[in-house]
DNA sequence: AACATTTGACCCTC
DNA sequence: GAGGGTCAAATGTT
């Protein structure tokens, strides 16, 4: 994999760089703890402190891309504008009468995304860690089951567009398709550990495996399928790399383990509050950037050939 | 009261 | 015009 780096922005990937480095270091730490938990030293870091380290780390490595690429701060700007211009609209709307009002002129508020880079998961589990609110439900033609539509909660306060459509799979009604479109902007991104943690004290157990989330090739054993992440290119940007590296290294592997506490009673399946023992399966597929990643997350393993040196970034 | 969900209408893209 | 994405009033829940 090759990223070529604008000019002047040299010192970015210096410090994406040791940001990466970091994140690796604090990794491996945390991988000693969890295969020598008799061993630890109190000096040491607690495996709480260490994921939030890991986290920040990637927080700033996401910062520092995505504050030298300019193109996501006009589009955001120009959504602004379009919200602004709804709300206008609906304040002028305030007086009408409660039931079914006459029809609002709403032509210019519609946020469609075309461009918006996707990727979509396949899980049986559908909370990823976010809060999200419902917007919307449709029925599909030519699908058994109707598809759900969510925006982050932060939409307002924070101005986060994130938005993700569930959609129960027809073959598989235990699986849901996932597609997520943009990004959290928002700052909740440290909800999904904690609660994991808070909620299962076991679960380094079958969460997560360092050995295989850090690019060392564990035990294969439970990979009997082929995980993908397919990618598209639509609207090619660094940023969006790294997003995705964010959502896939944190959100995601939280959530598909989290899988049991569930958002969306409506759409989920009942059984899965009880299956805590069963495997957690995900197939990531990425409609998004250049760049070609391969995922698995099956059984508790995080298989990743994507490896965090800082070769790769030459 | 505040927040979340439901659901029909509206709008956009193809 | 069809299909799908979003809005927003009504309703439900905490």
């Amino acid at each position: 994999m090759e990223i070529s780096w604008p000019q002047g922005q040299t010192t970015s990937r210096e410090k994406v760089i040791k940001e990466l480095v970091e994140g690796r270091e604090f990794a491996t730490q945390l991988k000693t703890m969890l295969h020598r938990p008799l061993e630890l030293d109190a000096s040491l870091l607690s495996a709480e402190d260490l994921v939030s380290k890991i986290l920040t780390s990637f927080t700033q490595t996401l910062s520092v891309l995505t504050s030298s690429e300019s193109g996501e701060v006009h589009q955001n700007l120009a959504v602004s504008h379009a919200d602004s211009h709804c709300d206008d609209r609906r304040s002028e709307d305030s007086g009408e009468s409660r039931k079914r009002p006459a029809p609002k002129d709403r032509r210019g508020c519609y946020k469609r995304r075309k461009t918006t880079q996707t990727w979509t998961i396949v899980s049986e589990a559908t909370d990823d860690g976010h809060a999200w609110r419902k917007y919307g439900q449709k029925e599909i033609l030519n699908a058994k089951h109707p598809r759900s539509y969510f925006r982050c909660t932060r939409k307002h306060d924070q101005g986060c567009r994130a938005t993700k459509q569930v959609q129960r799979m027809e073959n598989d009604p235990q699986m849901y398709q996932t597609t997520y479109i943009g990004h959290h902007t928002c700052k909740d991104t440290l909800k999904a550990p904690q609660i994991i943690m808070e909620s299962d004290p076991n679960w380094e157990s079958y969460i997560i495996n360092p050995d295989s989330m850090w690019g060392k090739q564990a035990d294969h054993a439970l990979s009997s399928s082929s995980p993908t992440i397919k990618q598209e290119s639509k609207e090619d940007t660094l940023s969006d790399l790294t997003d995705n590296l964010s959502s896939l290294g944190t959100n995601y592997l939280w959530s598909d383990l989290k899988a049991f506490e569930l958002s969306d009673p409506a759409i989920m399946s009942p059984k899965l509050g009880s299956d805590n023992g069963d495997v957690v399966s995900t197939m990531y597929s990425c409609t998004d950037t250049g760049f070609d990643l391969d995922f698995v997350v099956k059984s508790g393993r995080f298989d990743s050939d994507f490896n965090f040196d800082e070769s790769e970034f030459i």
